[in-house]
Formats: structure tokens, C-alpha cells, sequence
DNA sequence: CATCCAAGCACGAACGTTCGTGCCGAAAAA
DNA sequence: TTTTTCGGCACGAACGTTCGTGCTTGGATG
């Protein structure tokens, strides 16, 4: 069974099965062999989509990022800029890790943990995404503090550390010990952080736990 | 060189130098053969020591347990309980991180991340180890909380967690981008987490960031 | 003290498997 | 037909592992 359909499906389906196994392996830990088999495909069928493994590798990060782009960051672009949509980037951040759309948890804390100390394009790729990503929470905190709603003197980038240092560590934590406690502590820090350099004017965007607690034992 | 009596010192020898491999390659990239091929002995002779790829890893993990409790845990027990112990604590592991007493960062960060989705006796022990130095470092806050430095309230097992997310995150972004600056953003949070939870018995154990910046403008 | 033995250790070679990668032919699309 | 695409097959290298063989050496033997 050969021919030419669809070549683009067919890639999009190998590419997002990449991103799954390389979420629990890592990107050496993919092999192409056991993906072919993976998706009963021959090999060398599966290797001329893309020619070389590092090939595999950037296309495999290229196809992540994109989930990534749809589950966490367009979602909180919706909501208008300030505390509200700095909330709900980290909240969907949680929620994407979390929910294991990537069933090794998130996909680039894995990849980024295995090539940083790695020199070569799949580095590149990987930092060059971590930047962006980065930057994103940077400048969406300096939107709300200019817009009155963090403190005037707010560091961008030392609080958007902060905020990714929580949410990594949860997606860690939860996964090597199984704890989904973990990403209660994450919301908890991330509230008591943008609460500490919230201004009066600023509601809190985020829901009461005290009430959140209180619904769910009313069910 | 062969002969009886000298195993012991060329065992810890071969695990020093797994363990920085496993640093930067993690400990499924750490191979028999190019560790053999480093030390300049052979592959049979080295794998001869463990018996099983399986055990070089555990006994890896095992002797990066030690230089990580010689560079971090064991010089932060020797101040007395309380805030300045918790601060040690941090200020050691962020130095022992930036210094890379294993070159590729924090051993257990690697080999961490690598494993946490991976089931086995290598992914239990890491396990069980990340869990020790939680344990640690949540008892140490505890400490300080009933010293009276920190507040009453305050909850051993969530600071905690925040305190290991900045450290954790440090070594992560220092790593991808190359960027020391991380290191100054994890003392900075680091300083603001715990200034934020003492009470004002309690004396400051870290030294005046403005003080240290003008002292090295003076030479 | 001299000698020999048994054991421990490291070595080179080779095992079978899997890795990434090319080549080529068949079959489907144009 | 021509072009494109994929499967079968084979390659060299590296993987973890096993095996047989010497060398080194501590301790028992004379």
C-alpha cells in the first residue's frame, strides 16, 4: 500500500505521536524505529518525511509548540490584558500541564531539561522557544502594571521568574511523585505573589479558594 | 594496573566522572563504552564493577548523593536551627548549582526530569531522594516557624516548595540561556519569600544586596 | 625465606540487538 | 507515461552483555 495522499495528515499524525512519546523519553529516547512500529508504519517510510533524525527532532518541537500555542497562550489572549489574562496564563499553563495533554507532562520542561546542556540546533530550537515564552509573561505583567493594576514598580522579568519557576516545579513535582498537590501549592504561590504586588485598584481575578472549597462540598 | 586492594578508589573514581556525564547527558546517554573509552579502560573491565547498566545508574545516583550532601546539606547543618539554617540552605544549593560541581548543573535536576515519567528502580530512587530534601528543607522552615522567625502560621511544606521551585528554575534557565542572571533572580525571590513569612524578631542571615553591590563598585 | 596456588581483576573479542541511514523496486497518483 | 511515495532490505556503528584468558598479588605451604 503506497501513494501519494495526504502527506500532511499522515505528517501531523507522526509528528503529534512524536510529541507524546518524546514528552515521557525525550527527544534521544525517541527513536524512529519504535515510532514506525508505534504507528505500523515501516521505517524507512516514517524516515523520508523528514530525512535525518534532527529533522524529526525540530519538527517534533515545531508540532509541540503549536499545541502548546493553542491549549495555553491563545486561550489567554482572549481575555483583555492585566492581572486577569497574567492569571489566565498561568492558570492554563497549570491546567495544560495538568490535564497531560502531553502524557509525560509538559513537553518542553522534559526536552529542555535534556538538550540544555547540549549544544547543537535542537538547543537552539528549545531556548529559542523557553525566550519566547519568557518574554510572553514578561510583557504581559508589564501590561498590567501599566495599565495600574501591579504596583508601578514591579520588575517584569524577576516576577515573571517567579511565576515559571511555579509552574515548572509543579508540573515536576506531580509527575516524579505522582502529587497532584502540586499544582494547588503552584496557584497558591502564584496568588499570594501578583496578590503581594497587586495595587488596591486591581480586582483579584482569580476564584476564592475558600469559596471553591466550600461549593465542592455542597455538590 | 590490576590487583586486589585499590577497587574501592577506582570504583568512586568511574562514578565521579558517571556522574558528570550524567550530568549533561543524563544517565541513559551515559554509555558503558564512551565511559570506558574516557577513563581509558575497557568496556568489559568497567562493566564488571555493577554487573548491569541498571546498576552503574543506581550507583551513580547513589555517589552524586554524597558530593551533594558534602557541598550542600552537611556545611548548611553546621549554623543553628532557624532562618539563617533555611537561608544556608538555599545559598549553598544556588552555589553549588553556579559553581558546576557537575557540569551539567544539578545532577538530580537531569536525572530527575529525565526519569519522572519512567517507571523503574532508577525512577523510585531519584524519587525517594527529591522526597529526602523536600522533607529537609520543609523541617527546616519548621524550624525557624517554631524559633519564632518565621509566622506562626506559616506552612512548612508550601514554602517549601516555593523556596525549591526558585532554586530549581535558577539551574534550569542559567543552563538553557547561558544566563547567570538567574541566580541573582533566585536570591532576590528567594530573600522576598522569606522576608515576606518573618516576624520581626526575627534578624535578617542574608547579606544587604545594596551593601554587596556597592562593595564591588569600591575595588 | 622461597615457592606456589587460588582468587580477583582487566582485557580483547564477539554475541545479538537496535540505532540511524541509504538504495531500490512496486504501486498509486498525475 | 511520468512522478511521487512508501515498504523491504541491508549497511555500519554503537549499544549492553558474555566469555575466555592472561596478569597481579595475598596468603598458605614447604
Amino acid at each position: 500500500m503506497a501513494g501519494r495522499p495526504r502527506d500532511e495528515r499522515a505528517r501531523n499524525a507522526i509528528l503529534r505521536r512524536a510529541a507524546d512519546i518524546a514528552s515521557k523519553d525525550g527527544l534521544e529516547g525517541l527513536s524512529i524505529g519504535r515510532l514506525a512500529a508505534d504507528l505500523g508504519v515501516s521505517k524507512s517510510g516514517l524516515f523520508g518525511y523528514f530525512g535525518s533524525k534532527e529533522e524529526l527532532q525540530l519538527a517534533t518541537i515545531r508540532a509541540a509548540t503549536g499545541v502548546y500555542l493553542g491549549e495555553v497562550v491563545h486561550p489567554a489572549l482572549t481575555v483583555p490584558p492585566g492581572l486577569g489574562r497574567v492569571w489566565q496564563l498561568c492558570d492554563r499553563w497549570l491546567s495544560y500541564s495538568e490535564r497531560r495533554v502531553f502524557p509525560g507532562g509538559c513537553f518542553f520542561f522534559t526536552v529542555t531539561a535534556e538538550f540544555d546542556a547540549r549544544p547543537g540546533r535542537v538547543r537552539d530550537t528549545v531556548a529559542a522557544a523557553g525566550l519566547e515564552w519568557n518574554r510572553l509573561v514578561a510583557s504581559t505583567v508589564d501590561d498590567a502594571r501599566r495599565l495600574g493594576e501591579l504596583a508601578e514598580d514591579t520588575e517584569p522579568d524577576q516576577l515573571a521568574f517567579e511565576l515559571i519557576a511555579f509552574m515548572e516545579t509543579a508540573n515536576a513535582v506531580s509527575l516524579l511523585h505522582d502529587a497532584p498537590v502540586a499544582y494547588q501549592r503552584a496557584r497558591s504561590a502564584i496568588r499570594r505573589c501578583l496578590r503581594a504586588a497587586a495595587t488596591d485598584a486591581a480586582t483579584p481575578p482569580w476564584p476564592d479558594p475558600a469559596a471553591q472549597t466550600r461549593a465542592e462540598g455542597e455538590r
